[in-house]
DNA sequence: CTTTTTTATGAGGGATTTATAAACGCGAGT
DNA sequence: ACTCGCGTTTATAAATCCCTCATAAAAAAG
């Protein structure tokens, strides 16, 4: 079994500054592993080889610049720096020794998330991989397109695929029938609410979902349908 | 193949920017074209493809968003932002649009150049990072352009392998008709369809591969198509 | 309780998408 | 000039999907 699920490893002695980049990371819809130290981070990294490193400069044993040498001695992998050190000398010889890119704190979550984007996206040649969407026991993998629910795989349409990606992308939320028709539709079909009721139908038939008891996709009358995010 | 030269274009309206960046670049090996605005950047990029393009977002005519844009539907050439605006959003919205680093001004000339050196790395690498993909039972050569099947040689011609080579790249992910049609053919056949038609089905017949029970190559109805990658 | 609105679901026709063969134009090489 | 390979176009049958319609159940309103 192999997702496309991207995994990133962070290399940080400080608990508060790996603690703020998993949540930040982990909404986004990848999957983190830390290391407190360079020589657990090497160790960390051989396990359960990453797509990308976050790298502190300030390492309790090994120097940061070291584990950089190491890594790229047996890997072309992704490092981003993360430093305090504003320094142009030290962010030239991080570069230089290969980083791909030097980010000086503090920085803001959405501007390395952009540069996470980035650097993935140069390194897997220009197509930007989208994460894995997660709703209680149903995934959805859209760069692969493939979805299951409770553990089964589950082949769905074009349009079923759109509305449940849709659906789930604001999970919890009420979708009213216009903005899912006029989102998916177009404005021109913003009225034809009984095209959704059949796909909708079409969607709880394929993930076995009783319209009664909804596990996945709720309905709220007059209004529209929601996506049931029973306890993320 | 190219000069051994890697060519610069600089992208920016202020001459006193251009002049101390051209400086630092010759010095540094490198071969530096200019524009003052937005158009004559498009416009020399296109009589001079650089290897590299330095961009103000600042210009007097276009926005530097726009030029982004214009060259990545058109290229995928490494391009640097440099900017007087250190806002946030705009760094996000710079590097989302495909930007592959963001530098914001004033900054020193030495870090600049290791930023150039890192991003040219990182773009260069990943093209001869692989000298053979391996997908399943199929393997592509891609200096020798030879490919395996099953055991087999398979002869391709240009396209086919271009086809192969891109699914296999991106091996488990769906490539929507466009993406492909856009990436080999260029802008201006994004929406002819039936080319990919005619030639994944050479391919599928080429592979030995059912249609109707893909073991390579596999359709997302209304989408696009997709390389299986069965337990890799 | 009756009426009206909203929702669920099955089934089939029509339109779109796909697969495949085959013809055409063009340049390279013989 | 001829052939051959390749990229492009056209044509057509088959497969698939989207939409429509009909009907019944459920919910809301009167």
């Amino acid at each position: 079994m192999k997702s496309s699920q991207i995994r990133i490893l962070i290399v940080d002695d400080e608990a508060q500054i790996r603690r703020f980049l998993r949540i930040a990371l982990e909404t986004q819809g990848y999957e983190v592993i830390e290391a407190a130290s360079g020589r657990e981070g090497l160790s960390q990294f051989a396990q359960h080889p990453p797509q990308l490193v976050l790298l502190d400069l300030g390492l309790p044993d090994l120097d940061g610049k070291q584990v950089l040498k190491d890594l790229r001695s047996r890997s072309n992998v992704p490092v981003m720096i993360l430093s305090v050190r504003e320094d142009e000398d030290e962010k030239v010889a991080a570069l230089d020794a290969g980083a791909n890119d030097y980010v000086a704190k503090p920085f803001g979550a959405a501007e390395l998330s952009a540069r996470i984007r980035a650097v993935l996206r140069a390194h897997n040649g220009h197509q930007a991989s989208q994460p894995v969407l997660r709703c209680g026991d149903l995934t959805i993998d859209v760069s692969r397109r493939e979805v299951t629910a409770a553990g089964k795989a589950v082949k769905l349409s074009k349009k079923e695929f759109e509305i449940l990606h849709l659906l789930t992308h604001n999970a919890g939320r009420v979708l009213t029938h216009s903005y899912i028709l006029h989102t998916l539709w177009g404005p021109e079909h913003e009225h034809d609410t009984q095209y959704l009721r059949v796909y909708v139908g079409q969607l709880r038939a394929k993930l076995n979902d009783d319209p009664a008891k909804p596990h996945y996709i709720a309905n709220e009358p007059g209004v529209g349908y929601r996506m049931l995010d029973h306890a993320v």
